[in-house]
DNA sequence: TTGTTTTTGAAAGAAAATGATTGAAATCTG
DNA sequence: CAGATTTCAATCATTTTCTTTCAAAAACAA
């Protein structure tokens, strides 16, 4: 891999995530620790970053998204912690689904990029898991306009060769016209299916509120479904208006 | 090859992927390594690239030469009448494939949106078809990284589940790494798959030249292709150095 | 053709980048 | 706090790439 590619994508990740250790562009580049160290001292003299214990930090004081001033700190903060979460409950040699949509699309910036296998519907996640260097699976179908998820019987049967350790479904922002407390029920088949061909599934949730209306109607479509809503901290977890909800296949 | 289409080629390479390796032009160009460094010293002399070690890397942010700006803008003219041309051939009712790629994604904006169906293994082309309310089908499999195409075993499997009327398929911009002289396997199978189950199939080339290097490789991989080169307006059709052949299933 | 210029490819020594190793420093853990 | 672990900077050997040089091949002009 040339320099400035490495370089490039050094700050790429920096842009996605803000603090990158060492180990994983190593990774994600197929270079030496020493190689990477040298890249990072370089990038520092230039004022493109910020060399921390571990890695490197992006510096507050130049180039700041626009998207991340948009968003209050307090929302960032707590849907980054519920997405580090979920992030955390991926292991190594993990096979995992992840739902199309916003939601859990925050998950992607936290999951290890070693040894894993992600398969998705959301053709907006592809870019982001291959920018991480993670392997990545398409399901194919119909792809729907507006959400970009793809969905449809071929889909359904597409889905159905996988199997998956962990998965894990969004439950809003799918899309406009239908609004989520009436989720497509092609997309509800899917998650269905999804859910079905994992071990352990987690549904996650901008806010409680909108999340029981929401879960109340994929309920309806899968009656195996037993929702863990206990503040139990092995099943479930709470942060503020922030959700995740374990769900157990019988 | 020719010193002008060999430092064509460069800022060609440069053009689709931010940074090249000597080796690759070395490839693609079937010249010594010598000739390509002159090349470069060349090229950067005139302001067109910066040397790097291992190859060269595009320059950005700096103004680009009129010389460069005026050619761009016509490739991009040419560039536009052959997609224009090869979309007209797409009839309403039409099922049809394109194939990943920078090159078929150009079709794009010309097609007709009323009743017909896309099949596509490029990620990237479904934003751009759906947005134009075309119903859209994508590949299911392995997302290849770099290029954003779908490829393996699986998307072999599922887009053998479609047939086609017409399929559109692209010869370069594939791979940074393995240049387009080496199509990667993978690729080129699910290209010669897709040609298989069309009733008609083009191949788009943006320079006449390039095309057949890099065709060439393709032909190994598919002995059933009859390649019509000649100048016949019905099956023909060549603008300047942008070429389009019209590819026969026996 | 002959002689000249240009282009090309190959070789050799110089320069740069890389990867591994080492001991020091920072961080974590109990 | 003390020991264990991780991360770091510095160094060195190796590999890769670069520049220079020169001779052969090709293009060109007389």
């Amino acid at each position: 891999m040339l320099t400035p590619d490495r370089h490039q994508l050094i700050l790429k990740l920096l842009k996605q995530q803000s603090t990158v250790k060492i180990q994983d562009i190593v990774e994600a580049t197929n270079s030496s620790e020493s190689t990477i160290r040298r890249d990072l001292t370089q990038l520092e003299k230039g004022k493109y970053l910020k060399r921390v214990h571990g890695g490197a930090s992006r510096l507050q004081g130049k180039l700041q998204e626009p998207s991340m001033i948009e968003k209050s700190a307090k929302n960032l903060q707590e849907k980054k912690q519920i997405a580090k979460h979920a992030a955390s409950l991926v292991e190594e040699g993990d096979s995992i689904y992840l739902d199309a949509g916003s939601t859990v699309a925050e998950i992607i910036p936290f999951l290890p990029v070693h040894n894993i296998v992600v398969v998705t519907n959301g053709l907006t996640h592809v870019n982001q898991l291959i920018d991480r260097n993670i392997t990545t699976y398409i399901i194919g179908g119909f792809a729907k306009p507006k959400t970009n998820a793809v969905i449809g019987r071929g889909a359904l049967e597409s889905l159905k060769q996988y199997r998956f350790d962990k998965c894990f479904m969004g439950v809003n922002g799918i899309h406009p016209e239908f609004g989520f407390t009436t989720p497509d029920q092609e997309e509800a088949l899917i998650k269905q299916t999804a859910i079905g061909l994992a071990r352990e599934a987690y549904v996650l949730a901008d806010d409680s509120k909108l999340f029981e209306i929401g879960f109340a109607k994929i309920g309806d479509l899968h009656e195996a479904l037993i929702i863990t809503n206990e503040h139990d901290e092995e099943s479930l977890i709470e942060i503020k208006s922030k959700t995740m909800v374990k769900v157990v296949n019988s």
